[in-house]
DNA sequence: ACAGTCCACTTCGCAATCTAAGTTTTGGCG
DNA sequence: CGCCAAAACTTAGATTGCGAAGTGGACTGT
């Protein structure tokens, strides 16, 4: 159980950083435990979701889509093709790459998962009128370019 | 470097955890970059963070305030008591427990990291009005509490 | 006083994530 | 053809984070 996460707004002006991490995680962890149970790691589900969209991409295309560096990537593809999710599939063509494809069951976990990702985003913004949700996604979204952007 | 952190406003609907995933990704990196020179990681901060604010807390104490668990705490620790931030101190009155203490060099740090982050909670919420940054202040703690409280 | 229980910390094993440094394959250029 | 740089993936090693189980100290009830 996640504990003592405690947040203070008064003491802390703009530290977006403590209140964005303690979000994250709380979220993160409440995902985690619905699909946990499924044999599913939070980290194999954004690549799964990745998959879902779009079969037989390249692991390289798969880091860039989930934005994650590619020695993420094949960690997680591993576990995956441990668990029987994917399979790695040398491409023919150009025998650098590999493309991953879903298996049955990888691709019949759609279906039993997705419904966890729409409860958790609905209990996250519970309370949250229309307004300050769509607010919410416009300023993260905002956050997430003024920091991108401006990189060094 | 970040990468293909990539972000749709129109396909996902309500997904926060995408975008808050995406969000605290960016920030904490920006942050992990300028600390990460004076020998500090992101992890560490936390830590040096809590005890900034009160010194000589026990092990448990400081895993609550930084919302961690506590081999987490341990693992922080053993890392700062190596690059001489902290000392542990044995309680003489409890002997179960450990009071973390900053040494000069940890108490030092103060003044040269916290800037770091007003700079980058400065460069996050670039471009928001008063107002947005305080809606968005409000609905990240709601968030927080709305997947707290109904924990299970 | 001592048995049982609870508390504070540690250890272990795992997953997620990064950077840096490989390996293998491709493709361009002389 | 043969060399070399770039591309795609992997390995190695570090940090961050968790749950479960272990260790040693303190406390409670009889």
């Amino acid at each position: 159980m996640a504990s003592g996460i405690v947040v203070n707004l008064e003491d802390e002006g703009d530290d977006v950083a403590h209140l964005l991490r303690d979000a994250q995680r709380s979220l993160s962890r409440a995902l985690a435990d619905r699909i946990s149970s499924h044999g599913v790691t939070i980290g194999q589900w954004y690549f799964l979701r990745a998959l879902w969209e779009e079969d037989g991409l390249t692991q390289r295309e798969l880091s860039q889509r989930v934005g994650m560096m590619e020695p993420t990537t094949v960690a997680a593809l591993n576990g995956m093709e441990r668990r029987n999710l994917v399979r790695r599939v040398r491409n023919t063509r150009d025998r650098r790459k590999i493309n991953i494809h879903l298996t049955d069951k990888g691709q019949a976990l759609r279906s039993t998962l997705m419904p966890f990702e729409d409860e958790v985003n609905g209990m996250a913004v519970a309370g949250l009128s229309g307004n300050e949700r769509e607010a919410l996604q416009k300023a993260l979204y905002q956050v997430v370019r003024n920091l991108n952007n401006t990189k060094g």
